[in-house]
DNA sequence: GGGGGAAGGACCA
DNA sequence: TTCCTGGTCCTTCCCCC
């Protein structure tokens, strides 16, 4: 965001979500609803914060910049092969055979108030206060009104604007005629909000032989005669498409895009990625800034950055994306992971009000969790300043709690650390709730025993056949999956720290069998060269299975190894000791990588050592050894844990490892 | 090294 | 003068076993 001396017209660079156009916005005068804002937001607390975010997401993108511009054209070339490959992967998993529907009512809340005080029909309404408006009518949109907006700037937006306070009980009822109509054409629909729902009318279009088109009019119509209200619809062969299509043709409209490759592809190659359910504001701003992506079709043009600069599991994200792909089936139930209650208040440092919130919203909080015959052991106190920052604070419990006076008393020892502090908004939220020892363990950390077995795996950056054929040994022989060398298949293996052997190969997506296709070499060749992640790609023979303690030789023999030999890059590109992709070009980042790696192991050796002689003198100093351990853990940015990347950190593969 | 807690951020309706 | 609420998910950092 640019200060007012840096521009003429600062206006125009101060966004936020309410400066975004929203359907029934088409024609407002965007420019002057941007000064209204920047006006009427200048020089508060509120507009320092977003300022000082904005700073900080500018000096990120700068450093990515930076980033982009030392790849090189063979980078590029390198990674487009990637892109290519992934594309082509994603693309043979597209299925055509589903047809969604998504559904969005109109103005909900302001709907509900106008349908039940026809006197509010054709007049600026808002729902919401002076503070915040949750919904505005059609009418209100015309000034360029709308939800997420402070009350008081709508005021001066629009002077005839209607506040109405909002009504929950209503809403709920209203919703819940709806969902009787949903029910009739997919009794499995899913509820996103009070306001919108996901329907498989695959069957109702076949089974009675009528378009999605009719589906969707006569879905529309019925919810119009049974509650009076309007919506719209979005029919596509995914819910992301859905959803997308529903917004098209807002209010009380319809956009079918038929079950068809072509059709999609020209649907999607115009639209501005920010449509994207999951693509925010941040994200938005750093791929327009940084790699000029604007549309879903520069995702796929621009794919060999996508895989330079961000992991497998967000580059095949932006490039389904790219692709019109989205889910097709029906996500699984999700229980509730967290229940909280906040609120919001003119900012004070008086404590007595302070504590007396905290109990008011304890009260809240217990009572919802009675409700809901849930109690928890975790529970957070969430603090926003007066200046915007928040904080969160939280504790975890020996047992479940539920009750106010419990749930006050931790609440009120978390707070009281926090204080002298002068907030505005004071929250708590509770998780760990008592049948959560039912719930899944989290996939992505398994036990040994279970990634072995096949349980839970989770390469999602992999295309499903491949992952068949990585779950476990016995599939092996069955495996359709791509073969990295003829008549041989590859076992993903967690190694133990003892093991070894000559015929491990390290792998740690499948970028691998690029490496060696562009290697020219067999994966057997390149399998004794390095490892990745401490984990290995075993190579097997059909009807062969390996189990992890056959594989003999030490980790230990192969790091003496790679120490002897220092830290290579395979094809140029990859660090021969944890995996991690860097273009040539990246000298600065490969030097302190290789740095990282050396600290890494001299603290190793230092670590051995001292170990041996501390045990040898039969006492430990267990404070010592702590404190040096805390330094290791405050230096690390380990090349290791390079599973998943951040949003702001899409972009700092390379930079991690400094 | 795995498991899990804490903190913070992006995103959504 | 005034910029919400309630939820999910993800990632990093850190500590303990």
């Amino acid at each position: 965001m640019e200060t007012p001396a840096e521009g003429e017209r600062p206006w125009q660079s101060y966004n936020t979500v309410y400066t975004n156009a929203k359907a029934g916005m088409e024609g407002v005068d965007k420019e002057k609803v941007q000064r209204i804002v920047y006006e009427m937001s200048k020089g508060s607390k509120y507009f320092e914060n977003e300022q000082r975010k904005e700073a900080f997401i500018k000096q990120k993108i700068e450093s990515l910049r930076a980033q982009v511009d030392k790849l090189t054209d063979k980078d590029i070339s390198h990674f487009q092969m990637i892109a290519n490959k992934r594309i082509l992967e994603l693309e043979a998993s597209r299925d055509l055979s589903k047809i969604w529907l998504h559904t969005d009512m109109d103005a909900f809340y302001a709907a509900v108030e106008s349908l039940e005080k026809p006197s509010l029909q054709g007049k600026p309404i808002a729902v919401g206060g002076l503070s915040m408006i949750s919904t505005a009518n059609y009418e209100a949109r015309k000034f360029g009104v709308r939800a997420a907006m402070p009350g008081f700037i709508a005021c001066k937006l629009c002077p005839d604007l209607i506040f109405v306070p909002t009504n929950f009980e209503k809403y709920t009822f209203y919703s819940e005629l709806t969902r009787k109509v949903f029910r009739r054409y997919d009794p499995e629909f899913i509820s996103t909000s009070l306001d919108e729902a996901y329907l498989n009318i695959t069957d109702v279009c076949i089974n009675r032989g009528i378009s999605s088109d009719e589906v969707a009019g006569e879905l529309r119509n019925a919810i119009f005669e049974e509650t009076g209200l309007t919506c719209s619809a979005g029919v596509a062969p995914n819910l992301m498409l859905a959803k997308v299509c529903s917004d098209i043709n807002k209010p009380n409209g319809q956009f079918i895009l038929p079950n068809d490759r072509t059709a999609i592809m020209t649907f999607i190659s115009s639209l501005p990625i920010r449509k994207i359910g999951g693509i925010g504001k941040v994200t938005e701003h750093m791929f327009r800034d940084v790699l000029g992506i604007k549309t879903c079709e520069d995702m796929l043009q621009k794919g060999a950055f996508l895989c330079a600069l961000f992991l497998s599991s967000s580059s095949d994200f932006f490039l389904s994306v790219g692709l019109g792909l989205g889910r097709t089936e029906t996500p699984e139930l999700r229980m509730r992971k967290s229940i909280s209650s906040e609120r919001t208040f003119r900012a004070t440092d008086d404590e007595d009000f302070l504590f007396q919130k905290l109990g008011d919203i304890a009260e809240t909080l217990s009572n919802d969790m009675k409700e809901k015959g849930l109690s928890g052991r975790t529970l957070t106190l969430k603090l926003k300043t007066d200046s915007f920052e928040v904080r969160t604070r939280a504790t975890s419990l020996q047992k479940c709690i539920q009750s106010k006076e419990d749930i006050l008393s931790c609440a009120s020892r978390i707070l009281k650390a926090e204080l002298p502090l002068s907030l505005r908004l004071i929250g708590l939220r509770m998780s760990h709730f008592n049948d959560d020892k039912n719930s899944p363990v989290d996939p992505m950390q398994k036990s040994i025993v279970g990634f072995l077995s096949g349980e839970g795996a989770n390469f999602s950056a992999m295309p499903s056949k491949k992952q068949d054929c990585l779950e476990t040994s016995d599939k092996i022989e069955d495996q359709e999956g791509p073969d990295f060398s003829e008549g041989h298949s590859m076992q993903y293996v967690e190694f133990d720290s003892t093991a070894d052997d000559d015929h491990t190969v390290t792998r740690k997506d499948d970028r691998f069998s690029l490496l060696c296709e562009s290697h020219g070499s067999d994966s057997s060749s390149i399998a004794k060269k390095f490892k990745i992640n401490d984990s290995y790609l075993v190579e097997t023979k059909p009807n062969e299975s390996v189990e992890p303690n056959e594989l003999t030789h030490s980790v230990e023999a192969q790091s003496t190894q790679i120490e002897e030999a220092g830290l290579i890059w395979v094809d140029d590109y990859i660090c021969s000791v944890c995996g991690i992709e860097m273009p040539p070009s990246f000298i600065m980042e490969r030097g302190e990588h290789s740095d990282y790696h050396l600290a890494e192991m001299l603290q190793k050796e230092e670590t051995s050592y001292r170990r041996c002689h501390l045990a040898h003198e039969g006492r430990f100093e267990h404070s010592a050894a702590h404190n040096r351990e805390s330094v290791r853990k405050k230096q690390k940015c380990s090349p290791k844990e390079v599973k998943h990347i951040p949003i702001e950190a899409f972009f700092s593969k390379c930079k991690k490892n400094s």
